[in-house]
DNA sequence: CTTGAAAAGACTAAAAT
DNA sequence: ATTTTAGTCTTTTCAAG
C-alpha cells in the first residue's frame, strides 16, 4: 500500500469506468501494471466492490432521517432485526446518548413514521429518538 | 423510470462490472437495449457516477464519528467551512437537537480531536457533541 | 424503443525482464 | 513487480424493424 496504490483508489472513486490504460498514464505505469495494482487491492478487501451512486430523492426516497435508538438489553442480537428493515441504510453501536444509530432513508413522513414502529418492534428496543435531516450539505467520498 | 430500470439499478449497485450483455439478459433485454436504459438513467441523474467502495479502516481511517454542530447564527454559509475539512464525509442540515449533524472519520481518536477544532473554529458554530461508533453492524445501498 | 451487427477499444493472461 | 504482446470479450455506434 503506497503512494501509487492510494492514487489508484482516488482516481477510481472519482471515476471507475475509466480503462486501466487511462489509470496507468496517471500514475506512471502501464495499463497492465495498474491492473495488477488494482487486482490485488480488491483481492486484499481494500477495494470492497465497484458500484454505482444513486440519487436517491430520484427512486422516490425524498427523507433522511438518523434514529437514535435506546436498548435496555444488550442490543446484540438486533442487528439482524435492524437489517430486516429495508429503509435502513446503516446500524452503528455508538457510545453516547443512545445504545445504536440509524440512517433511514423513506419516500415521506408517513413511511418514516412506518419504520420507526418497525424499529420499536425490534427485539430489545426500549425507545427512539428521530432527527430529520432538512438539508444536505454534502454527502461525498473521503479523499 | 419503470421496473426494468429499478432492477438495473440494483443490479448496478450490487456490481457496477458486469457486462451489458449481463445486465440485459437479467432483466430480459438485449445487451444494447440495456446499455441505452443506463445511459439516459446516467444523463437523467438518476445514476450520478460509477465508483469504488473502499475499506476505510483499511485505509488508516479506523475511527468514526458523529458530531452534533450547535450554530447560534443562521449557519448557510458554513457549508464551505466543514467542506473545508477533509475527515468530514457528510453534512446535512437538521432539525432536532442542534442545527447541523457531521458523519466524520480519522484515524484516531486524537485526530478526531484536531477535527473537532477545526469545527469549532468554523463560522458560526458554538458548541459541538459528539458520538462515537463502537461497531457498524452494517452501512449498505438500498434496493 | 428495441434489435442486431460491425468496428473500435478494453480486458485478461502469459512470457520475459 | 513491471512491460509487452496477442487473443478474446466488451463497449459503443449505427442502421433497420
Amino acid at each position: 500500500m503506497d503512494d501509487i496504490d492510494r492514487m489508484l483508489i482516488g482516481l477510481l472513486q472519482e471515476d471507475a469506468t475509466q480503462s486501466y490504460a487511462a489509470l496507468g498514464q496517471a500514475v506512471g505505469l502501464s495499463s497492465g501494471a495498474a491492473h495488477e495494482r488494482v487486482r490485488k487491492l480488491r483481492e486484499r478487501g481494500v477495494i470492497r466492490r465497484t458500484t454505482i451512486e444513486v440519487d436517491q430523492a430520484a427512486l422516490g426516497r425524498a427523507v433522511t432521517a438518523y434514529v437514535l435508538v435506546d436498548g435496555g438489553s444488550w442490543m446484540g442480537d438486533s442487528a439482524e432485526g435492524l437489517a430486516g428493515i429495508p429503509e435502513v441504510e446503516e446500524a452503528h453501536v455508538i457510545a453516547g446518548p443512545a445504545s445504536v444509530l440509524l440512517k433511514v432513508r423513506t419516500a415521506g413522513p408517513r413511511e418514516l413514521q412506518d419504520v420507526l414502529r418497525r424499529v420499536f418492534q425490534v427485539d430489545g428496543v426500549t425507545g427512539t429518538q428521530t432527527v430529520i435531516v432538512l438539508e444536505t450539505f454534502f454527502e461525498r467520498t473521503l479523499k
